[in-house]
DNA sequence: CTGTTAGCGCTTTCAG
DNA sequence: CTGAAAGCGCTAACAG
């Protein structure tokens, strides 16, 4: 059996309201010789609170959960570092819930890390959630009274932290980008149109375009999957387009179109430039390196964790909503415009 | 607040006793219509048991722990799919806890996992462990009486449950697999000799090497870390060796040694054959896809959590080493070796 | 069949 | 300054 405070009382001859006192530092009155008698104890016996008692009596566990969709994805498992890095640094444990994107598994874990007694919790929503499924969840929040901040994705009416990034200016930075360097016929290879983050993308793009007074031309638009397969025929069929540069609006899909352009022993960037977005380390690796757009994935994790810290102690109020800015890292897959490709 | 049991008890007149019992499945002697009422009165006050309080009195949580070093390194977040997957099966929540490989971590997890009830822990031992370190981690371990298992990596001494991978087999494979494709000049870059695992894949390359009478030339052997760079440093010194084929211990290895040799111009695979170790999932989306030794690392977590689930419920007693055989993935970056090379 | 009661291990008034 | 006692929410003998 471990060693119980009860233990310990008995042993030093104080009683187990003293030992409580002592060991959480509340112990104002308490001489010193009877508390470094407790002390001693607790270090001889080897005495370790109980925390679910202790989280039964206080209601603060110094734990808390984080739900995305999948670890096994780099995106997360950077984000679930930054995370599990700064619970550490506070003393908290982190329970960690893949949901595979699906909204149902998002209620039974909330549920579930609330019967748990988490102080509070990372969301990270699933992606078959529309704009009603989205509010079941907050609904759910809400009505436990449970702290969460929103990582990746936001929703105006939820009450809560969040934090996101500006993909808006992700997408402008890249297309700006390509269009410093003499690109006008930039394809782009989109990711499912129902998804925020891919609209807000192709919405910098169209604002760079804008912005240097080149005509949008929706046959430069193709939509892809956020993978390598829609990668490569989204390449196939931009190729066809003619146009001189690609931006793809995650590197899965920029690797599927680098590796479909190899094969077509198009050079990159000779031929044709390519910008990706994401920033996964494998980016870098690559025969012609990646210029990407990076995203601070594992300070979101910290900064995410930090904002919970702040809805946990305070008692809501803080509901601040943290934009991270996405950098442009500049590589080797973009050179200037060709002056002999006509037009 | 919460609905608690009590409140179920006063809504529906009868006991906590009942309530707890048929909730818990025990009410084999309790008839069906209060079984009814109290089922229904739990659905409308929406009660859900607080975990805390059942774990205090039942010494079980439905809780594990997965303790690695490092969730952003790719093995080991297929690793923790793997077990999440497989708790949410069981009905179990999943703490994680990154160790950065520090062997204090190690210790400092192991307590603090304990103090909040898990029911076990799948323990995946920080790289700086030394014998006397990992000692020390399995003594606390017994100490606690916590059950546990060790994944990738095992201890003779440790009384408990491991799921390893034979990775002398795996280095005898991916050896065996370019002997047979007449490579005898083979280069290898291994990951550092202390690390347990590197030196089973030396023992397999040397197995194959004698299996095929071929000698073992210790010239041959350019020791790295694992990473990029000294895969790329360990290319330059084996083309100097003038060998026809490199295995590269770990698939970061191979990258940097595939990249190095782009810059060069050395055809992959006609000029020189490689091969991995890992299978991360970029293997297959380079140009060239590389050959490489796949290690199950999914199904290894699954297995883990089965293990330990036999653990926790037999009350120790299992003690199997599930051994997983990694398989040899072709792919393209591996050919026969050229008749006109001379040797 | 159902209720009473005693904990699980801890914190926290409230007395003294 | 320290201790007694109540209670967190639940389970499990033990009665009846």
């Amino acid at each position: 059996m471990r060693t119980t405070i009860k233990d310990i009382a008995n042993y030093t001859g104080f009683s187990v309201t003293t030992i409580s006192l002592v060991l959480n530092n509340k112990a104002n009155k308490i001489p010193k010789s009877t508390k470094d008698t407790i002390l001693e104890a607790v270090e001889k016996l080897n005495y370790h609170p109980n925390r679910l008692a202790v989280g039964l009596v206080k209601k603060r566990t110094d734990t808390i959960g984080l739900i995305i969709s999948d670890v096994s994805n780099v995106f997360f498992s950077n984000l679930a570092k930054g995370v599990e890095d700064e619970c550490r640094k506070k003393g908290w444990n982190l329970f960690l819930c893949n949901t595979n994107d699906k909204h149902t598994r998002d209620l039974s874990y909330i549920q579930a890390l609330a019967d748990k007694g988490v102080d509070g919790i990372l969301f990270c929503m699933s992606l078959d959630s529309d704009k009603k499924k989205a509010m079941e969840s907050i609904k759910l929040f809400e009505k436990l009274k449970m702290p969460f901040v929103m990582i990746d994705r936001f929703l105006e009416e939820a009450t809560c932290s969040s934090v996101v990034v500006d993909h808006v200016q992700g997408g402008y930075a890249a297309t700006k980008y390509l269009l410093d360097h003499g690109h006008k016929k930039i394809g782009c290879i989109t990711g499912p149109r129902e998804l925020e983050d891919s609209c807000d993308r192709f919405a910098g793009y169209k604002k760079a375009l804008d912005e240097y007074e080149v005509a949008f031309r929706k046959e430069l638009v193709y939509e892809g999957k956020y993978d390598c397969e829609s990668g490569a025929t989204g390449a196939d069929y931009l190729l066809k387009q003619d146009v001189t540069a690609i931006f793809a609006f995650n590197d899965m899909s920029a690797y599927g179109a680098y590796n479909r352009m190899n094969q077509k022993g198009i050079k990159i960037p000779e031929e044709i430039s390519l910008i990706g977005y994401d920033d996964i380390f494998f980016s870098e690796l690559l025969d012609v390196p990646l210029t990407t757009v990076h995203q601070p994935v594992y300070d979101m994790g910290v900064e995410a964790v930090r904002q919970l810290a702040a809805e946990v102690e305070s008692e809501r109020g803080s509901r601040k909503c943290i934009t991270f800015q996405p950098v442009l890292i500049e590589r080797a897959s973009v050179a200037d415009k060709k002056r002999s490709k006509i037009k």
